[in-house]
RNA sequence: GGGUCGCUAGCUCAAUUGGCUAGAGCAACGGACUCUUAAUCCGUGGGUUGUGGGUUCGAGUCCCACGCGACCCA
C-alpha cells in the first residue's frame, strides 16, 4: 500500500485514512459507490418537517446525502451532521436501529461523503435527524478538512484550492451563486430585447477591439502566429454589417497585463451591438439593465458598498468628460488647450506624464486622476477625446470628441459604450494614427485591422454599442474589493515551479 | 516596476533582548460515554519554522539571495 501511495503514506492523518480505506475493503464494503438513491435534500426536509416537536419519531423513511461535517460520539449513540448543496440534516445512529453496521461508522472520517436512509424523528432537544437504518459511504476522503471552526482564511490558499474555500466558507458559495445570478439575468434582459447571443473568434490573427496587450499562441498546422481576443466588438460589428440589428456576446477575453485587485488577465465581458442606435439609446439600456440585475441578484437596488450606500436606481447623472476636467483646471474646454499646457498641468498634479501623450489623452488622464475616483453614485461620463476613442464616430457637434460613455459607480468604471464609427474612412485614418502611436513605442495601440476596414467598405448601418465588465458588476454587488473574491479560479502563479 | 509586511503541525494561531526538548485549540490516534449541536472528559503521537546560504557557543528570531503571497504606490 505504501509503495502505491507514497505522499498520502508518508504523512500520519493521511495514513490513518489510507489504512480505513483498507478496512473498508476488507469489510466488503465499495468505499467509491456508483450511485446513492436520494428521496430528499436537507432542505426539504427542513422545510416538510420543519415544525415537529422535540421527541417526536415518524414513520416517514427518507434517504438523504451529503459530505460528514461533523461527527459526535456518544459510544453506543452517534450524530452525524450531514451537509449537502442545500443546507444541513443531522443523522441519528443507534446499534438497536442500524444493526451491526453501527461498527463501521468508526471507519467514517469528517469530510466522508455518506448516504444514509431512515425515518424522520426529532431528538429530545429538538433537532430535526434522520433516524438510520442504512447507510453507506459514497466517497472515502483521504485528506483532512480544514478546520471545522476557523476554516481556511488564507486568501491564497483559498484562491488555489477554491473547493476547500468552497467546502468551509459560505460566503465563498454565495458571491459564486450571486455571479451565476447576475450572469443569467444579463442573458435574460438581452434576450428579451431580441438580441442574438452568438459566440465569436477567441483565436485571432490580429487582436483588436480595445486597447491592450495580448496574449500570443501558436497555431502547429497552419504555422501561424495567433492572439487571444482582448475584446470581442470588431467581430459582432463584422455581424451588424450583415445584417443582424442587434447581437450580443458574454465571454472571456485576455488582456497581457499585471494582476491586481480590479485586474485577472482573463476576465468576462459583455458586449452587444444594436442598429440605428445611438449613445443616448444604450445608456437608457443601462438604465434599464443595471438596475434588473441588482434586482435579480439582490432583490434591491439600493446596496451597500465598501460601507456606503448605493443607489443603481436610474436616472444616472449624465456629464461630459471635458466639463469635469475643465471644472477641475479652472478653464472651458480642456481638450482645446494645446499639449504643452496639460502635460504641465498634470504633472503639477502628480501624474507622469507620457512625451507620447497628446491633448486627448492628457484630458482622459486628468480625468481618470482627479474626477473618477469622486464619482460614487452611478454616472455617465460623455463624450471622449477622439485620441483615446479609435472606434467612436465623432461628435456630431465637436469633431475633437467622440460620441461614448463610460458608467462611472463607486469610482470606477463599469460600463463602455460608443455610438459606432462606421465611416470606413475616418476609421482607416484612426487606425493609422494608432499605427503612429504604436511605432513611438505604445504597444497597446491599435493595430491596423484590414479585414475589419473591408468589412466596414460594404455599409455599417449606425451602431449604438456596449460593453460591460461582469466581474466588475459582480464585486459592486457582492461587495467583494478584490477580483479573485468573484472568479472562482484567478490566475495565480504556480506553487512549485 | 518600487515600498512595507508576511510565510511556524492538515487548519487557525503562540513562542519576551538571539537562550531549556518550538507550544495551544481543532483535526488524528487510544480509552470512557445512548440526546449531542464546535459534544464532553482522560491519555498519546504529530514540526527540515517557505528554500538555500551566512553570522553566532547557540537562530523561528539577526544578515544575504531566491520562491510564494498580502497591502500600498506607480
Amino acid at each position: 500500500m505504501n509503495d502505491e501511495h507514497p505522499p498520502l503514506a508518508d504523512h500520519p492523518l493521511t495514513r490513518a485514512r489510507l489504512e480505513k480505506l483498507e478496512r473498508i475493503r476488507r469489510a466488503g464494503l465499495d468505499p467509491y459507490p456508483v450511485k446513492f438513491e436520494r428521496t430528499h435534500r436537507s432542505a426539504e426536509l427542513h422545510a416538510a418537517f420543519g415544525d415537529l416537536p422535540p421527541g417526536t419519531e415518524t414513520d416517514q423513511v427518507v434517504s438523504v446525502a451529503g459530505r460528514v461535517r461533523l461527527l459526535r460520539s456518544f459510544g453506543r449513540l452517534v450524530f452525524v451532521t450531514l451537509e449537502d448543496a442545500s443546507g444541513r440534516i443531522q443523522l441519528f445512529v443507534e446499534p438497536n436501529t442500524v444493526g451491526e453496521s453501527f461498527d463501521h461508522l468508526e471507519l467514517v472520517d469528517l469530510g466522508d461523503w455518506l448516504g444514509a436512509t431512515g425515518r424522520v424523528m426529532t431528538t429530545r432537544k429538538g433537532e430535526l435527524s434522520v433516524k438510520v437504518t442504512d447507510y453507506a459511504i459514497l466517497a472515502k476522503g483521504l485528506r483532512p478538512l480544514p478546520d471545522k471552526w476557523k476554516g481556511l482564511t488564507d486568501v491564497e490558499a483559498r484562491s488555489r484550492r477554491r473547493y476547500l474555500d468552497l467546502i468551509v466558507n459560505p460566503d465563498s458559495r454565495r458571491v459564486a451563486v450571486l455571479r451565476s445570478k447576475v450572469v443569467s439575468e444579463l442573458r435574460r434582459q438581452f434576450d428579451a430585447r431580441g438580441y442574438l447571443e452568438v459566440e465569436t473568434p477567441v483565436l485571432q490573427t490580429q487582436a483588436g477591439g480595445a486597447l491592450a496587450r495580448p496574449f500570443v499562441t501558436h497555431h502547429n498546422a497552419l504555422d501561424l502566429d495567433m492572439y487571444l481576443r482582448i475584446a470581442t466588438e470588431l467581430h459582432l460589428k463584422r455581424l451588424i454589417v450583415g445584417g443582424f440589428e442587434k447581437v450580443y456576446e458574454i465571454g472571456k477575453v485576455f488582456r497581457n497585463e499585471g494582476i491586481d485587485s480590479t485586474h485577472n488577465p482573463e476576465f468576462t465581458m459583455l458586449e452587444s451591438y444594436e442598429a440605428f442606435a445611438d449613445y443616448h439609446d444604450i445608456a437608457r439600456l443601462v438604465e434599464e439593465v443595471l438596475p434588473a440585475v441588482a434586482e435579480a441578484a439582490l432583490g434591491t437596488t439600493e446596496i451597500t458598498y465598501q460601507g456606503r450606500p448605493l443607489s443603481l436606481r436610474p436616472p444616472y447623472r449624465r456629464v461630459r468628460m471635458v466639463d469635469l476636467v475643465g471644472e477641475e483646471l479652472g478653464v472651458k474646454a480642456p481638450h482645446r488647450l494645446d499639449r504643452e499646457r496639460l502635460a504641465e498641468e498634470a504633472a503639477r498634479r502628480g501624474i507622469a506624464v507620457d512625451p507620447g501623450w497628446g491633448a486627448g489623452k492628457l484630458v482622459e488622464e486628468l480625468f481618470d486622476h482627479l474626477v473618477a475616483p469622486r464619482l460614487w453614485e452611478p454616472t455617465f461620463v460623455l463624450d471622449h477625446p477622439v485620441e483615446t476613442s479609435p472606434l467612436a464616430r465623432r461628435h456630431r457637434d465637436d469633431p475633437d470628441l467622440t460620441e461614448r460613455f463610460e458608467l462611472f459607480v463607486a469610482g470606477s468604471e463599469y460600463a463602455n459604450a460608443f455610438s459606432e464609427l462606421n465611416d470606413p474612412l475616418d476609421q482607416r485614418a484612426r487606425f493609422l494614427a494608432q499605427a503612429r502611436a504604436r511605432a513611438g513605442g505604445d504597444d497597446e495601440a491599435h493595430p491596423v485591422d484590414e479585414d475589419y476596414l473591408q468589412a466596414l467598405e460594404y455599409g455599417m448601418p449606425p451602431t449604438g454599442g456596449l460593453g460591460i465588465g461582469v466581474d466588475r458588476l459582480v464585486m459592486l454587488l457582492a461587495d467583494r474589493h478584490h477580483i479573485r473574491e468573484v472568479i472562482l479560479f484567478p490566475t495565480l502563479r504556480p506553487e512549485d515551479p
